[in-house]
DNA sequence: TGTACATCAGTGAACGCGCGTTCACTGATGTAC
DNA sequence: TGTACATCAGTGAACGCGCGTTCACTGATGTAC
């Protein structure tokens, strides 16, 4: 076999990679396979080697775009000790996720889109949204029973997605300052 | 002049009623300027006539939405009397709204996808974020102060957009058993 | 060690299609006589 | 009242363009001798 073990699932992890990056940035709709070829380093005839179609694309970027979001949700709970919810929550409507959604999450920038898309996309959707709730779930006082830890983990996060989608609408300034509503709101609600 | 005179307008306005629709629907770039004619009982090549462009056209139908949006609002606000913020957050986190984005708010579904899009697109999304939290402020208790009244307003409202994004992507059963949630959870961090 | 070879990742021209937009036209309408 | 007319809302063919997808090919690579 000419070209090492490798070599084809690591350009099929630099296609994703693009992908991911370029949909959570401009939207689904408004990338071509040649735009995430092109940012991948390639052109655009050899996606077809890598996917079955552009909405196979989507539905795996979706997947590792998720995974990006778990691994950051994990290492901000992991680092901030007893006030994981809080560091979590505050990483989450922080002006650098306002200002960066293409290494955000995917919920927020591709939400309603990928809603509305093929099976596959939408339950790519359905699991990111899935595997946030869980992670917030276990982050809510084991004190609380298991019906109210259900209940302000989905207002939490209800309110973190909310609350990105809302700053983003409105630009820079004064989204910055609904981030900060939202943050404050949300530690009081979750005391 | 041949054409009664609110002829045109009222034709404008069929368009602008399809054209809002349809996008909330199905999405501003899965919908053509054709489908929206084809709704409003027209073919495509007449809409020049009423609009410069699909984007005038979009900035336009985002507003028109936004207007339903408000007189809904102060319809389910009015006929609640004292608990007239409970009612609009249990009428925005309701099933039907889940069921029916058509006719909802344009922010949960087209939030994402119009904050990305040209400016006078973007400026009609923020224009109806604004007037929504507005609505919303003044519906908080008298005894807050400002800040409170601020602060509330920001969490509920993007709690209340990220209830029903995180419903639609997680479709009817699971979403509706979410919506519940997050009505509950609001309830509670607004006592 | 060096060379011929088979493999297959990646290239780029080409396709059909639907989009936004333009434009010459058609024909329903209110008005003037 | 009836008819000829000017107006202009709406029609539908046509355009250029970019998209997703296909396919014959090129050429970089690891292996066999």
């Amino acid at each position: 076999m000419p070209w090492s073990s490798t070599h084809k699932t690591e350009t099929r992890e630099r296609i994703l990679h693009a992908a991911a990056s370029a949909f959570r940035a401009e939207g689904v709709a408004a990338i071509g396979v040649g735009d995430v070829m092109g940012r991948a380093g390639l052109t655009h005839g050899g996606f077809y080697a890598h996917f079955e179609s552009k909405e196979q694309l989507v539905a795996e970027a979706l997947r590792y775009a998720s995974g990006q979001t778990t691994r950051a949700f994990d290492r901000t709970a992991a680092s901030a000790g007893d006030s994981a919810l809080d560091a979590v929550i505050d990483g989450y409507l922080d002006p650098a996720h306002l200002a960066h959604p293409e290494r955000g999450c995917v919920v927020a920038s591709l939400g309603p889109e990928a809603a509305r898309g093929p099976r596959g996309v939408k339950r790519s959707l359905g699991q990111s949204i899935r595997a946030r709730l869980d992670r917030l779930r276990k982050l809510m006082p084991a004190s609380l029973s298991k019906r109210a830890r259900d209940e302000k983990a989905a207002g939490a996060f209800a309110c973190m997605v909310g609350g990105l989608i809302l700053a983003r609408g409105l630009g820079e300034e004064e989204g910055e300052r609904l981030l900060e509503d939202c943050r404050a709101f949300l530690h009081r609600a979750l005391e």
